[in-house]
DNA sequence: CGTCTTCTCAGACGTTACGTCTGAGAATCT
DNA sequence: AGATTCTCAGACGTAACGTCTGAGAAGACG
């Protein structure tokens, strides 16, 4: 069994969260924002976590004068999107519905929630 | 930042898998499903991953006799469940809807898998 | 100019997870 | 009695993960 490392890990969604709210932002910003009043280790720390998450492919970055500029590429509803995947293609042989399902039925959404959900639908269905 | 071991590992999850299928299950006919003409080692091996899983509460054991008869207590409705919940919580501030949204509109659904969904939603909408 | 700060880049370190395996002892079979 | 098969407890190596250190380049500013 080899062991599949993690899509996005603890410390690097936390990262990626505070990129979501700053959508160029530099590493002292995103530091600054994931460690309050954190010192060298801790940029240096959000430094590591962001090249991971790069190598990744999920996050980019430029260099703008002397500082590097990072970017999200993967955003919040792209990596919803992965692990329902994931999980589809683990726990489901690849199929969605047993998601849906649980989803409409096992999940009690509000009636606000209930009626969006069938105006979705109703409006998908309708599209051909 | 702690890291937050997995709730099912790819090698627990193996085992699991085979538990499903094989409701009621010595450790040995596990190993024979998942490791076939696999020798001592692999055994043990299913062993510890039946350990652990107990641990965690997702299988339980009788000793039967002499040997243990094992059963999950976690199904795969349950797992799934989880995963969900877990991606909801980490990824949209613990509501289920853009899951839901991003399944019915992302996935791409056939016309069948639409239609049990919209009378999935129908019947629970008229339930109250 | 020299020093101080702030950036980047490269790599190391310690802990834990995870998959695997070994060994000892008890029970059962033949 | 001896071989087999089980259970239980624990060890081992690798990789992941979070964190941190150090060296060097580039501005800032007296």
């Amino acid at each position: 069994m080899a062991r599949t490392p993690r899509d996005v890990t603890d410390a690097e969604l936390e990262v990626l969260r505070a990129l979501w709210d700053l959508p160029e932002a530099t590493i002292r910003a995103l530091a600054d924002r994931v460690y309050p009043n954190g010192g060298a280790s801790e940029y240096a720390t959000v430094q590591k976590l962001l090249e991971r998450l790069e190598d990744k492919g999920h996050v980019a970055h430029r260099s703008e004068g002397r500082q590097n500029v990072y970017t999200a590429r993967l955003g919040r509803e792209d990596l919803v999107a992965l692990r329902l995947r994931e999980t589809a293609d683990s726990l489901c042989g690849g199929s969605f519905t047993p998601l849906l399902t649980h989803l409409v039925s096992g999940a009690r959404l509000s009636a606000r929630e209930l009626r969006d959900l069938r105006r979705l639908v109703d409006s998908l269905g309708e599209r051909r």
